[in-house]
DNA sequence: TGCGATTAGTTTGTTCGCGATCTATCTCCG
DNA sequence: CGGAGATAGATCGCGAACAAACTAATCGCA
């Protein structure tokens, strides 16, 4: 007995193979195991790891700025900041010249953890296993695809 | 006057735009944003969304199946499958040949849920304003990424 | 000058995501 | 048969991530 007429409906369900955003969820999650090990060791979390990044890259700066680096809103910068702070990885001071900011910048102790968490990074880099070629290649598409979607959900 | 002197330095800081880990990662938050719209909607979410994908594909299966298949512990989905209990869309039920385990199943509530988000997604990948060939290669270097990623975390 | 509108951050409540731990069930082997 | 070990989920605690609501400071402009 032919089960033809069943065939169309079957293409149309998709499945999560197909999806382009499960591609990116789901390396999201495995470079979060993979960077999980150095981490740990640093007891860090990859947000923090970006925020000391931008941190480091740009020098002191307004929680809104680095908002805009790394995509996140104050909602979620404040309380991952208070966390560096406590650790003493980060200073957190009101701008005398407008009270209504915040700048943030890198203490010695957090520039040290940024700098062995940096070096640490190889054995990850290492382990994406791709060809310098297709490495660059990915960054590149994923940055046009991120920008485009942004540019898209802003109207 | 030239700064030579200081460009070696800059090289080895590195930027935000540097890090393939965050391409992704920022690449999943505008992928999020991109489908909020629409989710909310819906009243679900991204990875409930990724679950209905999952149990529409495969039919009926236990909550370690379906973690293998979304990247997923069982302490993430335990909560996520019950709020979509809640919701009326999969309903959970112990396996009576082996009570460990608990099967989990769409509704008809469920799939109509999950084709309605099948169906808006048409706006998210004009979002993406990718040529298919880029879309391709782009799904297909990303899963080579995640898999090698996964494959050397589980050493 | 003064007060409404805007801006910058914080707080609160919800949902992920995970490790660690726990409970219930099943398997295996003596 | 029966108990040790393995397995499947559930629970708990913590850190993201966001929207919505809030507070405090500044701006604009009349």
């Amino acid at each position: 007995m032919k089960k033809t007429t069943k065939v169309p409906k079957q293409e149309l369900a998709g499945s999560l193979a197909d999806f382009l955003c499960f591609a990116v969820y789901s390396t999201n999650l495995a470079f979060g195991r993979a960077y999980k090990r150095l981490f740990d060791e640093l007891g860090i979390t990859y947000p923090q790891y970006a925020t000391l990044i931008a941190l480091n890259e740009a020098g002191e700066q307004t929680v809104g700025a680095l908002g805009d680096k790394l995509f996140l809103e104050s909602s979620t910068l404040t309380p991952l900041l208070k966390r560096l702070e406590a650790a003493g990885y980060v200073t957190r001071r009101r701008d005398p010249a407008d009270e209504r900011q915040v700048r943030v910048s890198l203490t010695s102790e957090g520039k040290a953890i940024f700098e062995q968490a940096f070096c640490g990074r190889e054995s990850v880099i290492e382990a994406t296993g791709l060809d310098p070629e297709t490495f660059v290649r990915l960054q590149r598409d994923l940055i046009t695809l991120r920008d485009n979607l942004l540019a898209a959900s802003d109207k």
